[in-house]
DNA sequence: TCTGGGGTCCTAGGACCC
DNA sequence: TCTGGGGTCCTAGGACCC
């Protein structure tokens, strides 16, 4: 038996999240079979329920269902991130309030705590849904349980029966009609079990959420380690996964990018990595962190069986953490300079800022400020950078940032950033 | 021709400590 | 001859998520 004052999740999962937002802003997609597509146009990322039933997958390469996609006039979308991301923010408003505790999972899912709320629930979230679609014009769904994983797996259930109008609530369910649920589900669509956990399973004869279900802990845990044990018992009910109600302080920035052609030259790929680590360290500054190891690393394309895969990459660890663009910029370029290789084509590359700590000034045991000469005061000019590029749209830049643009990747089929550019303001 | 990007956590193994 | 036990920290690789 469980105790008293048993816990209540939902999970508000946005529907196609990112085809949806194409669609506020042009409505004649509605009903017609859209696809967004990753950057550099590479794969398939988000899917209307009209592109999915023609069988279009998540994640394939785009060139694989080109043919598809033009025999059934489906419309296609380059992946627009400023749109998503300020979408994403006014639904998150909405949804914080609905709960007192409100955990902000992904770009388009929430975690709310419901329990002890003095509503009836479904009536609550269904209220919550309108709102949203209202507001927003975003389409959402909502999934209820008493833990986490519960909340997941309800939340998959309201998207695919529409009897239950987007808001599904687990544990109304007896026993036995639980059990006929979890027979009908895989055991991979449970959030936590993956295709390699999966596989595993299988090999042991569990398919099904009810198999898994029904299996022995120690074996679970024996096969898929603690995270493996944490899904068999929120699916059992019992709470092992808590929400997080303040965001952990990140360890890693990573800016990466595919490049819209491959590159050979130095200059080229010094020019791609140094407007990729401006990204990255304006991320760093915008959560006031300091970063002490940097990697910086250029790939070929390991889908051309013809060449050579190559992987070059360095990590460098620095002695104080640093924050600057104008201490990290020359770094990035040190460091391609160090493992870059002539005679390949690189398709891929970018650096990660790591072991972030709070941004506060810690002197270098190391170095005595008597005998060297005067530091640059380079805090102040990277400020002053910062805040002419924050008011005038990215127009300083430095002199490694320019070049030619083969690097920048591909995005053919972009919409306006609507709510978030003055020059791409929807015209009606 | 054409295959994303950004994260986290866990585990195993090695180096090192007392 | 006979070679413990317990711990930390770091790293690389694997797995998962959206």
């Amino acid at each position: 038996m469980t105790r008293a004052g048993r816990q209540k999740f939902a999970l508000v999962d946005c529907n196609n999240f990112y085809a949806s937002c194409e669609r506020v802003f042009e409505p004649k997609l509605e009903g017609k079979a859209v696809v967004v597509l990753s950057n550099n146009d590479g794969c398939v990322v988000a899917r209307s329920n009209e592109a999915k039933a023609l069988g279009i997958g998540m994640g394939v390469p785009y060139f694989q269902v080109k043919g598809l996609v033009q025999k059934n006039s489906v419309q296609v979308k380059s992946s627009n991130y400023p749109l998503y991301g300020d979408m994403s923010s006014r639904v998150m408003k909405i949804i914080d309030n609905y709960s007192p505790i409100q955990e902000i999972y992904s770009i388009d899912e929430s975690f709310i705590d419901l329990t002890g709320l003095p509503f009836n629930l479904i009536t609550h979230m269904q209220s919550l849904r309108g709102q949203v679609k209202e507001w927003t014009g975003i389409p959402v769904c909502v999934g209820i349980g008493r833990t986490k994983v519960l909340a997941k797996l309800a939340n998959h259930i309201a998207k695919s029966y529409p009897r239950f109008k987007g808001v599904f609530d687990i544990d109304t369910l007896p026993h036995q009609r639980y059990c006929d649920l979890l027979r009908s589900v895989r055991a991979r669509k449970l959030w936590g079990i993956g295709r390699q956990s999966s596989n595993k399973l299988a090999r042991i004869n569990i398919n099904s959420s009810y198999d898994f279900y029904r299996a022995d802990v120690g074996i679970i845990e024996t096969l898929l380690g603690v995270n493996g044990k944490r899904v068999y018992q929120e699916l059992r009910g019992h709470p092992c996964i808590p929400i997080e109600l303040i965001p952990p302080t990140r360890q890693q920035i990573v800016s990466s990018r595919s490049f819209g052609s491959d590159l050979s030259d130095f200059d080229e790929l010094k020019q791609a990595l140094t407007v990729l680590t401006r990204k990255a360290v304006n991320k760093l500054n915008s959560h006031q962190l300091a970063a002490t190891t940097l990697t910086v690393f250029i790939y070929t394309n390991p889908h051309k069986k013809d060449k050579p895969c190559v992987h070059l990459s360095k990590t460098i660890g620095m002695t104080t953490a640093i924050q600057d663009e104008s201490q990290i910029i020359p770094l990035t370029a040190k460091t391609l300079r160090l493992i870059y290789e002539p005679g390949h084509s690189f398709y891929k590359g970018g650096i990660v800022l790591g072991n972030l700590t709070k941004n506060y000034r810690q002197q270098d045991l190391f170095s005595s400020t008597q005998n060297e000469q005067p530091q640059i005061n380079s805090d102040n000019s990277s400020s002053a950078m910062q805040s002419i590029n924050r008011r005038f749209n990215e127009s300083l830049k430095y002199a490694s940032e320019i070049g030619n643009d083969r690097w920048y990747p591909r995005a053919e089929f972009r919409s306006n950033r609507y709510t978030t550019s003055w020059d791409e303001l929807l015209t009606v």
